[in-house]
RNA sequence: GCGGAUGUAGCUCAAUGGCAGAGCACCUGACUGUGGCUCAGGUGGUUGUGGGUUCGAGACCCAUCAUCCGCCCCA
């Protein structure tokens, strides 16, 4: 094996193939993102460390940031997350904008973090937000928008499903079961890992966190209570708002949604693949009504989630919904026949793109069955020839990939036979 | 930060401690103006790296690097 400078680690190399696929994502994200009316906008991809000092969870400043000196000697972040610099630019400009303000990002970010399935060091992710407004049908647009995106990708619901909690409902189940405020927290953080750890193991962990049995089994009974949502106007009016919005099939109420982000206050939700084997969440997000408040601004209710490409590439890769690849951009293929014939190809492919199509010329006179085979791994549909015979009659063979058939046809009728072709196949 | 597995041809993988192989891909030819299909032939290796054990190491031991999988964490 030949020695070759490694990538850094956890860092993914963009072939075509896998570029597509990425090119694919942003479509999609986009069009969901703009038939909900959302603005496209972007943050800078590198900050100060003092931006997340704010408010990010200290693991994520503290371990999971790519941190380094710059030559000035400050401290720079490549950005871990978008949500601080989203609070700024808006903070910053809260006087002239229209609100509410309904944005989204795809762009890359970085976590220090240790790389496995479904988790990079370098990846993309989908951010949108809505600023400015505090309904509960708010929150509903943005889990819309999550099941807009997921049905355009083709993942239906029975293989996606998005779960729906409310963590003021959450917070009001510990009042009543007498958990203090200071075990908030590790109840979220009990509730969390529920369904990782076996039943024994999972009360072992509640108890040697200080809580009583008393406190477990009513936790054990609020998760498996699934009407409990009942018992919030939130949750009733966003459920009856996803229901008019059209995507109530993907939703579910799951009581042991809590998130791990400390700044979400009511509404929260994550997307998970039911069937595949990626347990981790497609897309997760919720009600964040006091983050503005703490990085500066002027208090501002938000809601909005974020998506990595990561998992949701696993996802539609193993439910077969990758879109086939395309290896050329080009339909069109003239081949070279020799040295001196060489022009006749290139003003030919000159004039066919002048009308629009995309074009290649193979760039050697090399013999034609290594053209043509170039052509069928392309993938390309038509192929042309303009050998002697061709040129000395101002003719040109029209090829069709596809069938095999082949013609010679005028030049001036050239366009007209590809443009038949290439609308047929 | 902790634990498990795996590194052999471009790719996917074989090889009881005893000649380093197969399939696919690639190249050539059958087919000197035409791809896919078929057939015949061919190129391709410091077995991740460094040490050790052994008459002999791809295999066993130690170290190291990398990748994958899990834990932690998940904004």
């Amino acid at each position: 094996m030949k020695t070759t400078v490694q990538t850094v680690k956890g860092v993914r190399e963009f072939y075509p193939e896998t570029m597509s696929l990425r090119n694919y994502l942003y479509e999609k994200v986009r069009s969901a993102s703009r038939s909900f009316g959302y603005q496209e906008w972007d943050g800078p991809f590198i900050e100060t460390i003092d931006l997340y000092a704010a408010k990010s969870g200290e693991e994520l400043v503290k371990k999971q940031s790519f941190v380094f000196e710059d030559r000035g000697g400050d401290l720079v972040t490549l950005r871990p997350e978008l949500t601080p610099s989203l609070a700024r630019m808006i903070a910053a400009k809260q006087g002239q904008l229209t609100f509410p303000v309904r944005w989204w990002s795809f762009g890359p970010f970085w976590r220090y973090e240790q790389p496995q399935k479904g988790r990079t060091r370098e990846f993309f992710q989908w951010n949108i937000d809505m600023v400015g407004a505090d309904s509960p049908e708010a929150d509903a647009e943005m889990i819309a928008i999550a099941a807009t995106f997921l049905r355009s990708v083709g993942l239906d619901p029975t293989r996606v499903s998005i779960f729906v909690n409310d963590r003021s409902l959450m917070t009001s189940q510990f009042d009543r079961l007498d958990v203090s405020v200071e075990k908030r927290v590790d109840a979220s953080n009990l509730i969390d890992r529920r369904s990782k750890m076996k039943p024994d193991a999972w009360e072992a962990y509640g108890l040697e966190m200080g809580l009583s049995q008393r406190q477990i089994d009513g936790l054990k009974q609020v998760l498996e209570d699934y009407n409990l949502w009942k018992q919030s106007d939130n949750l009733q009016r966003v459920f009856a708002a996803l229901d008019a919005l059209g995507v109530r099939e993907y939703i579910k109420f799951d009581p042991a949604v809590m998130r791990g982000l400390l700044y979400y206050t009511s509404t929260v939700f994550e997307a998970f693949d039911l069937t595949g084997s990626v347990r981790r969440s497609i897309l997760g997000g919720g009600r964040y009504d006091n983050l503005l408040e703490d990085v500066g601004g002027d208090s501002l209710p938000a809601t909005g989630f974020a998506m990595g490409d990561v998992v949701i590439g696993i996802v539609l890769q193993e439910a077969g919904l990758v879109p086939d690849f395309e290896p050329s951009p080009a339909q069109v293929l003239v081949t070279v026949f020799d040295k001196n014939l060489w022009v006749q190809s290139l003003s030919l492919a000159s004039e066919l793109r002048q009308a629009g199509l995309n074009v290649m010329v193979y760039p050697e006179p090399v013999k034609l069955p290594k053209q043509f085979k170039f052509a069928d791994k392309m993938k390309m549909r038509v192929a042309m020839v303009l050998g002697p015979d061709e040129v000395e009659k101002d003719l040109v063979v029209v090829k069709n990939l596809g069938t095999g058939d082949q013609l010679q046809v005028k030049r001036e009728a050239v366009l007209e036979s590809i443009k038949g072709i290439l609308k047929n196949a």
